[in-house]
DNA sequence: CCTACCGATCGGTAGG
DNA sequence: CCTACCGATCGGTAGG
């Protein structure tokens, strides 16, 4: 694959993005999306076998920076479960507040993948939820923390879904910076998992990750 | 309007919640609401002037109902601010879980509304975040809650949000019943609003409250 | 990557 | 509430 190729791919996936974050995937067309690069509509199909197709290697694509990003972000923070928790949230936060397109079209679009392609990202997903599920447990058995109802995987799906919506209202232009936000959202948590006020390292707020078309937008 | 008449349309509205929760409005066509009413296409549009305006009348009913029931719970709870956030917290809940359908529907589809309609649902969805947010202002200035930040508002966000994305995953099959649910949520809202671990008096678990077309499900 | 075109389906309407 | 139909648009393809 040549680089002029991979480019014009990844300009068709960023103007995907833009495009379903302001309209969603139905109400999109193969012709916005071809014509916002100055292609017709015939030049999707040079990179993608259908429109779904698209779908499905960008909202996987969304999905796996995440969970490379926690991954790491995880390991990062140490042996103490509190400072785990605090990072793992500190990404998913940072996600929402700093590339809103992307994560509100994971969030939403998803849901029109086919049986199979749908299965790979709920995946995803749930190893995410995994992820935080597990801190809270070993939070919770070093007496960390103190859940509701000891459920480790309910307060998990609690902050996730916290966090999951802060795309829908954020604003570049509002009162509040993403470091505010995640230095809040980081208290909220700690607050939800009966944990201390604050998390004895505070995450370092995420460096921007790279990904295909970021700076074509 | 004759009896039959209103009929025909509440069950018109009754299939459309629940196409509308499987599939989302786009995906949806006119003639699968008529079909599952047994009706054929046209017969859609001697109840609603467009496939719009039933998603406006569908949604704005979703939204009216869960403000009236608000209104009615909070002025249940009593004087105390913490008894009045709990109650608002277990509309929220109850909502999600014990009708899955119409509040996934309300908070997913009313973004395909068009501008002039958008503005009243969007109003509605502001005032039922104000609620929380005076309740929350009030507890704090007596001293009950203690909110990061210092932000009424933005705890209201994170717990509307954290309630919000309950009707996602919430099954009735599950191992949580819808007062596990509440009990659970009200605990969690409690936490991140820095209040005490229960108020003083739990609010009861409300009724199903009607609406058109239940009893056709 | 473009031009030209395909069948299918869409929301909506006329007339009864 | 049905039958029959409308123009528009859709995703996708053939051939270059």
């Amino acid at each position: 694959m040549t680089s002029v190729e991979t480019r014009s791919r990844d300009r068709l996936l960023a103007a995907a993005t833009t495009l379903f974050y302001e309209r969603g995937f139905l109400a999109t067309s193969v012709k916005e999306i071809t014509q916002a690069c100055g292609f017709t509509q015939g030049a999707l199909y040079n990179h993608f076998s259908s429109k779904d197709e698209l779908l499905y290697e960008l909202v996987l694509d969304i999905h796996a920076e995440l969970e490379r990003h926690t991954i790491r972000e995880r390991a990062n923070a140490g042996d103490d479960p509190v400072d785990q928790f605090a990072a793992l949230v500190a990404v998913h936060v940072t996600a929402h507040c700093q590339f809103r397109e992307r994560s509100r079209v994971g969030n939403h679009e998803y849901r029109y993948l086919t049986s199979s392609r749908l299965v790979g990202v709920l995946d995803i997903r749930r190893r995410l939820r995994d992820q935080l599920a597990e801190v809270l447990a070993a939070g919770a058995a070093a007496g960390a923390f103190h859940l509701v109802s000891g459920s480790a995987t309910g307060t998990a799906r609690a902050v996730l879904d916290m966090c999951g919506l802060i795309s829908e209202w954020f604003r570049d232009d509002g009162e509040l910076t993403p470091l505010a936000m995640h230095r809040r959202y980081v208290e909220l948590a700690l607050r939800m998992a009966g944990g201390p006020p604050e998390p004895p390292h505070w995450p370092v707020l995420p460096e921007p990750p790279q990904f295909p078309g970021v700076d074509d937008a």
